[in-house]
DNA sequence: CGAAGCTAACTTTTT
DNA sequence: GTTAGCTTCG
């Protein structure tokens, strides 16, 4: 068993006192790369060993699945498995799910209540604003659901919403606002921001604020409202909160994340102690210069940190210009080529990051094509593939017959005859009754004079409909959750719907993707059979793409390049950084110029993504970018201005590649810059392109930071830089084989 | 009732 | 360049 002198060792001071400072609220104000996840579990540890507290008596918050997986494993090793797994870890919303499940009627929620998705909520929303006839270029889902999320993150309920709406338009927005929840209500639906209110009803409750002796919070800076008020209700009993969190890294302001949360920690929780965690162990200090003067020229900042690295000097941050969106992505895959060719780095040790999800689409492309290995991150989801979610749909069902959403998925695959009229019908009886739209199947299958407007054939069909769902969920009650599944594909002979609806290949591929979700429903078989639905469904509405990413030493399998956004980015950590479209629409998001504190998060947004590196890191941008079918011309990002010219190394040798153009697409303008196009190779032969930025000959005398002097014994060019074999004079060094650019070798004239 | 074909509107970022 | 949503036809 480990005592306190191992749990202490190996962590500086600041990291100390955070692990032992346990009583009363703390903040801990957490750089990129200090060490917090290692100080949250330390402390854990010290609480359970040095204080002997009970580990059931811990709770840690965190902001993905995956740090919560990656804190319960490195809590095992800490301290094993047998005592982590009594710590409570979770995610706000997997914390309320889980709790809502064991004790929805505390709260007056229907027992087989389901999640409700984005996509969920988008057909939902648009039900009711096409029921109400509104014009839906001025009410669109996505803005109406946007406001009502923004006034849940608030704590804003519908009476309070509507008595704050004035203007004609607001009205409406409150009353979609009433509709909506009235909605989630007869279908015994919670949407994601409804997890939070609910659960804070629920830890208000008395024994929730008797249950934690001991609450712990990562990433407190991008916590909302509710999740804020959570946490006071959970600490209210023993008054022991421990928050960590780094204002500057702060990005999820849009979606209800309140910063002044974590700024205004001290007078939220009177006698607070607050202590900084500087010192950063991922980086190089090349890279940490960067962020800094990046984050620094961020106008109002409570606690500015200086980054220290561990690590002194580095090889220098690369600065490219590149001409379009191909042209980038090849840059980047040459880059991340001659790593791997030169055995600095393994494709899991790179990755490529950008604002938006669109500018995946050219890394795919060009990574594809040079049969790179890499992984996507975001962009569709598994769980949000049609045939995952119809198949979904159907398993609701078996927990909801009430949830409206899924009966519509559910009626329309696999086909089942019954058609927009029979269901306006069933819904217009189901408002007027307020019922669900299943309970207005059973009054017709009971009442042969409900709803007379359905007749015939019609008619036949839907009872034929709401028997299925009826039977199936009688059998499904008592069946192991794999065997669920078997029931409701074969009833619904789900496969062959699939195999008749699309071309083989695509069938195929799609029956491969019901295969896998009922192979995942094979980890739940450990429950007991009452649960297994209930937990899978919830898991798999609450999984993050980032949550699936492999953690640790890649195996072969996972040895792939990364492409992701910057704000999923956050928590991880690579050797090699590719930040690309540093343009001044991307970043700072055009959406965002006219609104100073939107800019001001777009500049943490980068700097995140900057502080991600730990040995490399190049950013880019393309002069023109094809945006909506067009090539439009841009400007490098404001921020760049930030950043003085002596901490980048530019990398010219302007070329343009642009693979996928056609002749008919091609600009009428012969600038040079775009001259190389005809020539360009068609896409999978190797490029050939633009000459080195730097020109090095067999002979020359030159200059590295570290190894000092030397003569170029040999030279060749790769791809649009050049790799060279250097004897240096420094015979402890001898002959070193090197990247030009990466090296930042300078020619002694 | 459903499939095919057309138009318009569109992209931040996600639990 | 894509996709959702509409119209039209069988």
């Amino acid at each position: 068993m480990e005592n306190s002198v191992d749990l202490l060792a190996g962590l500086n001071n600041s990291q100390k006192r955070a692990v032992t400072t346990v009583d009363g609220p703390v903040l801990a104000l957490a750089g990129p790369g200090s060490g917090k996840t290692r100080v949250l579990t330390h402390r854990i540890a010290y609480l359970i060993y040095e204080k002997r507290v009970s580990p059931s008596a811990i709770l840690s918050v965190t902001f993905t699945n995956k740090a919560a997986r990656e804190m319960r494993e490195r809590m095992a090793n800490l301290i094993g498995e047998r005592v982590a797994e009594q710590v409570t870890i979770g995610t706000f919303h997997s914390l309320a799910a889980r709790w809502l499940r064991r004790e929805a009627r505390s709260v007056q929620l229907a027992d087989g209540w389901v999640i409700y998705d984005d996509d969920d909520q988008q057909r939902l929303m648009k039900r009711l604003i096409k029921e109400r006839n509104l014009p839906e270029k001025t009410f669109t889902a996505r803005a109406v659901l946007s406001a009502i999320s923004s006034a849940k993150s608030e704590l804003l309920d519908v009476a309070t919403y509507a008595k704050a709406s004035r203007s004609p338009e607001s009205r409406i927005y409150a009353e979609l606002y009433a509709q909506y929840q009235q909605a989630l209500r007869i279908a015994g639906a919670l949407d994601f921001d409804d997890l939070l209110l609910y659960g804070l009803d629920l830890v208000r409750q008395d024994r929730y604020q008797q249950r934690f002796r001991y609450v712990l919070v990562d990433e407190y800076q991008d916590t909302n409202k509710a999740q804020y008020e959570i946490v006071r209700a959970l600490s209210r009993g023993f008054g022991n909160i421990f928050v960590v969190g780094d204002d500057d890294q702060s990005i999820y302001g849009w979606r209800g994340a309140d910063i002044r949360n974590i700024r205004q920690f001290e007078v939220d929780f009177p006698g607070a102690q607050v202590i900084v965690l500087p010192e950063n162990y991922r980086s190089t200090q090349a890279i940490l210069d960067v962020a800094q003067v990046l984050i620094d020229a961020s106008p109002k900042r409570a606690h500015r940190k200086i980054l220290k690295a561990q690590i002194p000097g580095g090889e220098p941050v690369l600065w490219r210009d590149c001409s379009d969106q191909n042209d980038e992505s090849q840059r980047v895959c040459d880059a991340i080529d001659r790593l791997v060719k030169s055995g600095v780095a393994r494709y899991a040790d790179c990755a490529v990051m950008y604002r938006t999800n669109a500018q995946s689409r050219a890394f795919e492309e060009a990574l594809g094509r040079r049969r790179i290995p890499y992984i996507l991150v975001g962009g569709m989801r598994f769980y949000e593939r049609r045939e995952v979610k119809d198949l979904l749909a159907w398993m609701r069902l078996m927990a909801n017959p009430d949830d409206d959403v899924s009966l519509e998925r559910a009626l329309d695959f696999p086909n089942s005859g019954i058609g927009q009229s029979s269901l306006t019908h069933l819904q217009q009886w189901a408002r007027s009754q307020a019922q669900s739209v299943f309970g207005a199947m059973v009054a017709v299958a009971t009442d042969s004079q409900a709803i007379p407007a359905l007749k015939g054939a019609a008619r036949q069909r839907v009872i034929a409909f709401g028997a299925k769902v009826h039977h199936l969920r009688g059998q499904v009650r008592t069946l192991p959750l794999n065997q669920a599944f078997d029931a409701v594909l074969s009833e619904t002979k789900f496969t062959q719907a699939i195999a008749e609806m699309y071309d083989d290949s695509d069938a195929d591929a799609r029956i491969e993707n019901v295969n896998e979700l009922r192979q995942v429903s094979g980890e739940y078989l450990v429950l007991p059979v009452e649960e297994q639905l209930f937990r899978f469904l919830e898991e798999v509405a609450l999984v993050a793409d980032v949550d699936t990413l492999a953690t640790g030493e890649p195996v072969e399998r996972d040895n792939r390049v990364v492409c992701i956004t910057m704000h999923q980015a956050k928590g991880l950590e690579y050797d090699n950084v590719f930040i690309v479209g540093l343009e001044d629409e991307l970043i700072p998001h055009s959406r965002t110029h006219l609104f100073p504190e939107q800019i001001d998060e777009e500049r943490r947004i980068l700097y995140v993504g900057i502080t991600r590196a730990r040995k490399r890191l190049m950013l880019s941008r393309a002069q023109r970018r094809m945006t909506y079918g067009r090539y439009e011309p841009t400007l490098t990002s404001r921020f760049l201005k930030d950043i003085p010219k002596g901490m980048l190394q530019v990398t010219t040798g302007l070329g343009s590649v642009a693979p996928t153009m056609t002749r008919a697409q091609q600009p009428s303008s012969q600038s040079p810059q775009y001259r190389t196009w005809n020539d360009t190779p068609p896409v999978h032969t190797p490029s050939v392109s633009a000459a080195p930025s730097v020109e090095f000959a067999v002979g020359d005398r030159v200059r590295h930071q570290r190894f000092g002097e030397g003569i170029i014994m040999a030279a060749k060019v790769v791809d649009d830089d050049v790799e060279v074999l250097v004897n240096f004079a420094d015979k402890v060094v001898g002959e070193k084989r090197l990247i030009a650019s990466f090296a930042r070798l300078e020619k002694i004239l």
